[in-house]
Parts: C-alpha cells; structure tokens; sequence
RNA sequence: GGGAGAUUAGCUCAGUUGGUAGAGCAACUCGUUUACACCGAGAAGGUCACAGGUUCGAGUCCUGUAUCUCCCACCA
C-alpha cells in the first residue's frame, strides 16, 4: 500500500479539486465514445435538451444535467458507446426580444431603425459571446459531455437540415401556405402557436345589448368592440326563444357601421350562457372562424397588427386602439338605449407565454404544417397526428411516468395544424421565394434574378424538433446517425412534452421512419423548502453555481437525486444539501481511514466465512442498485448507496474490523474486505458524485488501472 | 367543463410485483479513548386523508368522498 498522502490528511475540499478533475477527464478524451477503451458494441446516447445560448444554470438545468450525467457515466462504464451530445438552441423570440430591448435601452433604437441584416448581426454576436457561460456552468457540473459533437439551433448544419426537411414536407404537401385565422401577439409582433398561449384570469364586464332596434334578439359579449365585425348571430338549434328567426338576415347599422346579420343555428352555441345567443365575429375568434366555416360566412377584418380598428365606415372608429373602441361603443349603446345589462365576469383571456401580450385572433396568410392531412409514409397512407400517436402506443416509445402517456395522446387527438411562421428575423428563414406570383420552394436560392425570399422565419420549435438526427449530421447518412440514433433516453423537464417530445416524435418518424428516442423520462419542477415556485419576485430562487461553491458539486447533485422520482416536483432547501455535503465528508474520511488502516497492506487474501458473508451482502445491494439504475429509478440508487455507505460500511463494517486490525485478529482478510467494499462503493458512487470518488480512486486503483470514469462496473 | 397527481412520524419525503410501516432533518437521553469543523449508541414518535369493497392478508388493488396542486378547453 501506498503512503498516505498529504492530501488525505485534510478534511475534503471540493474547490481544490473539481477543476483539477474536470480537465483531466475532458483532455483524456472520453467524453468522446469514439475514444473508449475496449470492445464496444452496444451505443447509448442521450441528446441534451439545449438550453437557451443566452441563458445561465438554473436548478431546472442543474436536476437534468445530474440525471443524465448519472446515466451516462453509469452507461459508459457498463461497457456502451455512451455518447451525449451538448448544444444549445437560439430561442429565437426569447433571443431576439432580450437584444431588441438592451439596444433600445442603450442606444433608443429598435429593430427598423437598425435594419434586417444589422439586428441580425447583433443578436448573433451577443449569443455567441453569452453561449460561454451556459457552457462552462454545464462543465461546473461535472457533465460529461461529448464538446466534439457541440451544435447549436442555428449553425450552418442545422439550417441544412431545416431546409431540407421543410423542402421534404412541401413537396409532399405536408407544409402550405393559407389563409387563416392565427393567434396575433400585438406585443411581439408575430404568430404564435396554440402551445405558446397562456391563459390568464381576468375580470372583464359582460355586456347585454341589441346591434339596433331594428334586430330581434340581444347578445352577450366582453368585446363590444369586435361587434363591427359581426357577420351573424348564433343560436342553439334546439332554442324555442329564436327557432323562428333562424335563416332570416338583417340590414343594420351598428355604431355607425352598415353590418348585415344572418341568424344561424349552430350546437357550439351554449343554451344557457347570456342570452343564448353569439355575436359571430368571424375574422377576430377562432371560435367564430370556424362557425363561418360552417355557415359559408363573410370574415370582415376590422383589427389589424396593432390591435387598432381598420376598414370602418365610421372613421371616429378607425385608428382606436382596441380598448378605446370598445368604450367607444359602450357609450354609443347608451346614448342609443340599446344596452340592456352589465355584469362583471371572470374569464381567461389568452396572452403569450414570452412577451405577455394579449392574443389577438387575426386572419393572415402564413405557413403551417397540415397534421390531418393523408400522406404517403413510406407505403402507407396515414397522417401526422396518427404517426405521432403511434409511436407511443405501439411502445417504441415509453414514457416515464407512464400517466403522461395519457397526457400526450389527448394533445395529439385535439392537435390543429401548426402554425410555423413567424415574423421576427431571428430564426431558419423559411426557404421559399416568390416572384410574379409564383413560389419556389427549395433547399437553396432560385439562381435566377428577381425572386424574393419570404421573410418569415420559423418557429423555434421546428428546428428542435430535429435535434436528435439533426445533431447527428442527417440530412447526410453519416456513420454517427447509424451507430447513434435512434437515440436511447430523452430526459428533459415534463412542461416542454408537447412543446418538444411531440414534435421530435414528428420529425423523426415522418423522415427517417424511426423513432427519435426509445425512452422519455420526465423529471419535475424544482420548488423551494416551502414547495413555491422559484421566482425573483418571492427572491426564493437558489443559484447551483452559489450551491455548488458552498457544498461542493457532488453535494449538489445528490440533493437533486434522492428522492426525486419521475413527474414529482422536487423540494430543495439548503438543508438537504447541506446533509450530503456531509456524506461527502463521511466518503472522504471513511477512505482516509480505510488507507491508514490498510498500509501495511500487502495482497488480497480468500475471505473467512463472516467477512465473505458480509461481501455477499453487499454483492446482493450492488444488484439491486443495478437494476435501479438501469430502470431509472435513480432516486431509489442512491437511496441505496447512501444507507449502505453510512450505516452498514461505516457504521458496522469499519467499526468490527478496526479492532480486529489492530489486534491482528484475521487481520489481513478484514483488510482485503475494507479495501474491496471501498473499491467498489466508489465505482457505484461514481456516476452521482463523481468528483470525490475520481478524487479518491487515486489512492485505491491497482497497478494498470485508469481513471475513475472508465472502470469497469460489474454486475 | 374535462383530465392527471398528491394526502404516510413535528417537517421533507421513500416504500419497485399486495406479506410484520422506513429514512433524513428537528426534538429527547447518553457517550465521544485519534476516520469524521463532527461522530456514535439508545429511546420516542404513525387508525398510512376519510368511508366502503376484493383478499387468508391492503400504505399498495377497486369504488366513492374531502382537501390541495398541476395540465388541458372556443361559454361569447
């Protein structure tokens, strides 16, 4: 045995080694599969759901970088290729705003004043630069990441793939161009999709009243404003109160505004709600668009881009903003005595997720992806939304927790096609261009004069959708894409499964016919002690670079493992990681005291009964931690390891055998077992806290052998 | 309106196919002779939300109820 080195003679200090650490596993080259020593069948890979380029570590990140960096290690030392691919992803609205916002806050300028190409060129400078930190935060960590393979949304491969794989779509009729009732972000100025709204509570005031007093039946709305847009009036078909004026249409003026009314009879009029009857703006509520599909309606626009009133014959109207219209046209039901009640209701008013403005409902021409539409896959006839349903219920896919199997067939079921323009800049711009009215779609530039490339870019989660092969190297039949996808595990938070997993499952199988990844495992929210949110405003939120300072990583990263299943939110104060900066602790000194112990020691020697019992033990606990891991149940592993290590290694174990050591009673096979159990808690320790137990397989590795990382874990 | 999850010790949560209720933290007692800016030993603490059912046996499976949380949805 070795000296006890001056290391050990001190209590374990993370900061002085992790670095140190790091470097070391990054430059021997194994992060890399390619680089592994040994025969290697079998591939695992996991893609790395990228995080925002312009952001920094939050716990969100800190919990899946410790799971999949767990599974990944434990998969490389079991013997796989293992393989995780690191990138980041442009966040192209999120990006863009954040730039638009500091530039005018700095030089009073916006995106126009600056022009397409300029503000391009300045989001992608700050990107470039801000990409550094989110990266060196992954590496803080401990994540061992394959940095060859780094890709990021936006870089020239992956545009190659966006293009190519919108060119695939519109040639089979999959992507068109139509005009359609959209959600309009006044705000952001752009579409959004329907998984980009979030509804928000809101009071607002019902009003009761009649367009004239040449018109039958009165009509509840919270939008009086959008009346001028009204094309009919809805009632239920079974509703005696109306039956007979149902088919009768109507001349009238309406705030100075010449409107002609039909009734018509439609089920997705509530009975019971107002009057029983609908105001039917078509061209401003999705509801309502889809009852002049029905009914063969006009859809006059009456609010365009700005949320300002267009195309009235009452100029007074023209030009208001949406709510000044809206009092506009109260006071004129008043003075005209045509209101006939007020009342205060709550109701969910759709607004972005990014930028916080309200949705307003417009009829534009944009591109979408039809997910109802029957296409030719590879022999058959089926649709996008089936294709996506498939893969799950034919288990190429397993989610877990399997309850958001359930979660994720309802969202394919009710799926609508999918807007996927945008107009923000910063994005893949959409490969199309037009010229006298004609479109050209491919993966490059018409090589003729005179075409004009659509200005539109396209939602962020078009080209996420492609990450797994796209990272890969597809659209080229790289040996990567064959050796490495489909790929095994996707691990990401469960609040991006449609956003994301959906639309991976999309891509992947429409182009490839495989499934992107065979398992989906959702981890949690991170709360705060008291099972809150973490926000600024509650000033709750707990930084992984401030903890991971304080505690040490491996500390960290254990506080987000114990006990945190699939789909549970996870609990985080101090105090559990305080609790595993001591467990580091106690690995620290059990080693020390094992090799001091252990000085003298000389060769393995067989077993006597009671130890070899004790080992077999211990071999028992090994299996099941295993199979823990193997299965994701994560939380239990290291459940497992922690109860073992402190209460049975060091509790019992040490504690019999030290005396037996000293007083030279089977001495030598009390030593062959300390070191045994030592040895080989540190490899199962490895995977979760990997930086203690590289730091201590210095002092217990055998002649020959290598780093930590790639030894063998048996059984 | 629809769906999902949670409810187990004072607190935070485990409990994998049904087989005598577990851990950490906190509190209590004792001890610390050199692995431990701490550690060890011991004791205490639970009608497993409630009510039924299936079973030889239920925290675990089924039905219902209550409370909390989340997701989805076009009652204007």
């Amino acid at each position: 045995m070795k000296q006890l080195p001056e290391q050990l003679t001190k209590p374990y200090n993370p900061q002085s080694v992790e670095t140190e650490l790091y470097k070391t596993w990054e430059e021997s080259g194994y992060f890399n599969p390619d680089n592994l020593p040994g025969e290697r069948t079998e591939s695992f890979t996991i893609v790395l759901p990228p995080p925002n380029v312009t952001g920094t570590l939050h716990t969100g990140s800190a919990i899946m970088l410790a799971i999949q960096d767990s599974i990944i290690r434990f998969k490389r030392m079991r013997g796989y290729k293992a393989l995780w691919i690191p990138g980041t992803d442009h966040a192209a609205i999120a990006t863009q705003s954040k730039v638009e916002k500091e530039i005018y806050k700095k030089e009073g300028k916006n995106r126009h004043d600056l022009g397409r190409e300029e503000m391009l060129k300045r989001i992608n400078e700050f990107a470039l630069e801000s990409q550094n930190t989110i990266l060196s935060q992954m590496r803080s960590i401990g994540a061992s990441l394959d940095w060859s393979r780094l890709a990021f949304t936006l870089d020239e491969k992956r545009n190659l793939a966006v293009r190519t794989m919108f060119k695939k779509m519109y040639d089979d009729g999959l992507i068109y161009r139509g005009s359609r009732i959209v959600n309009w972000d006044p705000k952001g100025q752009t579409t959004i999709s329907d998984d980009e709204i979030v509804s928000e509570e809101r009071k607002a005031i019902l009003y009761t009243f009649k367009y004239s007093n040449d018109f039958p039946i009165a009509i509840s709305t919270t939008r009086p404003e959008t009346k001028v847009g009204d094309t009919a009036v809805a009632v239920h078909p079974e509703d005696e109160r109306y039956k007979d004026f149902i088919g009768n249409e109507y001349d009238l003026e309406f705030a100075g505004c010449p409107i002609h009314i039909k009734v018509i009879a439609d089920t997705a009029v509530e009975k019971d709600f107002g009057t029983g009857a609908l105001g039917v703006t078509p061209a401003h509520s999705i509801t309502d668009w889809e009852m002049a599909d029905r009914h063969s309606l006009p859809r006059p626009q009456v609010i365009n881009e700005y949320a300002k009133m267009v195309g009235l014959k009452n100029e007074e109207l023209n030009g208001k903003r949406v709510t000044d219209a809206r009092e506009y046209i109260v006071n004129w039901l008043k003075e005209n005595n045509l209101l006939t009640n007020e009342e205060e209701i709550t109701q969910n008013v759709p607004t972005a997720e990014r930028t916080g403005g309200v949705i307003e409902p417009l009829p534009k021409l944009q591109w979408f992806i039809a997910v109802n539409k029957s296409f030719n896959h590879f022999g058959n006839e089926i649709t996008l939304k089936k294709l996506m349903a498939a893969a799950v219920s034919s288990k190429a896919i397993n989610i877990l927790p399997d309850r958001f199997e359930k979660v994720y067939f309802h969202w394919t079921e009710n799926l609508r096609d999918w807007c996927i323009s945008r107009q923000i800049w910063y994005g893949h711009r959409i490969p199309v261009w037009y010229k006298e009215g004609k479109i050209y779609c491919d993966i490059n530039s018409p090589k003729e004069e005179g075409w004009e490339q659509d200005e539109d870019t396209l939602d962020t989660w078009f080209s996420s959708g492609l990450w797994t092969f796209s990272t890969l190297g597809w659209p080229d039949q790289t040996k990567d894409l064959k050796t490495y996808h489909p790929t095994d595990l996707l691990e990401t938070g469960h609040d991006i499964l449609f956003f994301w997993i959906a639309r991976m499952i999309l891509f992947s199988t429409y182009a490839l016919n495989e499934v992107p990844f065979k398992q989906v495992y959702l981890h949690g929210l991170v709360r705060d002690a008291k099972g809150r949110k973490m926000s600024k405003s509650l000033d709750n939120i707990l930084d992984p670079r401030d903890l991971s300072e304080k505690y040490g990583t491996d500390a960290l990263r254990m506080s987000l493992l114990v006990g945190n299943g699939p789909g549970n939110d996870l609990k985080l104060g101090e105090d559990k990681i305080k609790a595993y900066k001591l467990f580091a602790n106690k690995i620290w000194n059990a080693a020390r005291f094992v090799l001091e112990r252990t000085q003298d020691f000389e060769k393995e020697v067989n077993l006597i009964e009671e130890d070899q019992s004790v080992y077999e033990t211990w071999r028992e606990i090994h299996k099941d931690i295993t199979s823990d891991v193997e299965n994701y149940r994560l939380h239990l592993a290291t459940e497992k390891i922690y109860d073992y290590f402190w209460k049975v290694f060091c509790d019992e174990i040490i504690e019999t055998r030290k005396t037996r050591i000293l007083d030279d009673i089977d001495k030598a096979s009390a030593q062959t077992l300390l070191l045994k159990l030592l040895r080989e808690q540190l490899i199962v320790v490895h995977p979760f806290m990997p930086f203690i137990t590289e730091e201590l397989w210095k002092y217990v590795k055998k002649d020959g052998e290598g780093l930590l990382m790639i030894t063998n874990w048996n059984g």
